[in-house]
DNA sequence: ACTCATTGTGTTCATTTGACAAAATAAGGG
DNA sequence: CCCTTATTTTGTCAAATGAACACAATGAGT
């Protein structure tokens, strides 16, 4: 086992041969940056990383090969943090902002000592393409990247302050999220496989950040031919168990093609 | 006044220096595609250039200067097409496939004599992101750019070949289009000042490319309660005149904030 | 004055929405 | 074992919306 002087060492060198071989590597002034969302029954919830050099918090992300498609590094991207082959992802924005790396070279002091060549990397002008990926949270074994050392599952309500524009990310996401709402398959990425009509609900008052009727909504739900009804809940609740509910997944992307309609 | 020789000459020299000096004035590795829409009471047109040096047909476009804003870059390359100062455009997509510059090098064999820098600069791979820009057609003065000997507004389903993905580009962004033509102000930025209620509709079927109830519509759009009516269009149709309407910016804009909900 | 294509407004019926109420159900306490 | 309680499921009903169609008004041309 490493002590963590050594692991910070091993850092550093990972960290100093990662921006070297960069420029050979990827596109130049460009990254990715990723929103994975995850729902645990009660909360949307974030990934987030921390850096190692510094308090500060920040979304998973990385760069652009040179020779493969931007979906295929957003999804190597996510599959590193999350360890996860499928999963749903979408593009959702361009962040071109002239000055969206202003701070950055603040929190990258730590690494004066790059090489020139290093140097010359990091401290380029960045845009950035941000993601959005719906996940099974409980699938998910977040593990950190070369510069963080914690990666965790974060509600929307208690992020920390971030690393640039990365709070700004979030926010577009979210709104982006919401206005696909109707024609997203939301559910069938973020509910477990089988769940209760309570929990269906929440996930969008969770989402819509606003109540909606719970008779209405199940009915609602119900006459969209999407779900079906197993058996009773097991113990657990002190009151009426409720049914668990299943998509019939055929049925549930023959609505998300259509187009229409869940809320 | 030149002859074509000369004017040739002139391009070739101007796109040389341009490329020659493009790296040091743009980001690498980037460029913005702009999907200029007009309509002409008819229908949705799109802002087209013809390459001199090919029969290729393209979309305006540009790359991104090192010290300005995404959005800056791309309000000049719609301003110097259409000489337009005022305008509304909104961003919906980066495409970064791989290959999406494969042909590219087919279409540029024209510019083989380019200097080492202007030919490294051409022959990157390039991601694009696109725009859509809403236009008032009659107020547009069509201007090529160095490239290009044409610009000029051509019908959706008269699109000819075009270079690389455009096509693919303004595909996804009428699909964009559609989809927020619930909240998009889109009469307010592609109708003249004063307009039918016809127009009007005509509008809205030739972006969802599907018929309306004429009488359903006219009731819709009156209830909103954001349109102003004027007295009786002047003659020339053999018919019964319409009504000339004007939107109420104020009530329009409050709407559009609101998010709801014209269709 | 009459025709006619088009515009503006009405009517009707089915469907959806919103708000609320009632019935059903399981667990826990006496 | 019966009763309470919290929660789920289904029901009701008035109001709003949507879709399809009908009819009246208008103004240019004959």
């Amino acid at each position: 086992m490493s002590n963590e002087h050594n692991e910070s060492l091993t850092l550093e060198t990972n960290a100093f041969e990662y921006f070297e071989a960069a420029k050979d590597r990827f596109l130049p002034g460009i990254s990715a940056d990723a929103v994975i969302l995850g729902y645990d029954g009660q909360h949307i919830k974030v990934l987030l990383l921390k850096a190692q050099v510094d308090d500060i918090w920040m979304l998973p992300g990385g760069f652009i090969e040179k020779e493969y498609d931007l979906d295929i590094a957003v999804h190597r991207i996510v599959k590193a943090r999350t360890g996860l082959e499928e999963l749903y992802f979408q593009q959702f924005k361009l962040f071109g902002k002239s000055d969206r790396n202003a701070h950055k070279q603040e929190h990258l002091k730590k690494f004066q000592e790059l090489s020139s060549a290093a140097h010359e990397w990091v401290n380029q002008r960045f845009i950035t393409v941000g993601y959005f990926a719906l996940v099974h949270i409980e699938d998910v074994e977040p593990k950190p990247d070369l510069f963080t050392d914690i990666c965790e599952w974060v509600a929307l309500d208690q992020i920390p302050p971030l690393i640039l524009d990365h709070q700004e990310i979030i926010d577009a996401a979210l709104t982006n999220l919401r206005r696909q709402l109707n024609y997203l398959p939301v559910g069938i990425n973020l509910l477990p496989e089988r769940f209760t009509m309570s929990q269906f609900q929440n996930l969008y008052e969770e989402i819509l950040k606003q109540k909606l009727d719970r008779g209405n909504f199940q009915r609602k739900m119900l006459k969209l031919d999407i779900l079906i009804r197993h058996e009773k809940l097991k113990s657990g609740g002190a009151h009426k168990a409720p049914y668990l509910y299943e998509f019939d997944k055929e049925k549930y992307h023959e609505k998300v093609r259509n187009g229409i309609g869940f809320i």
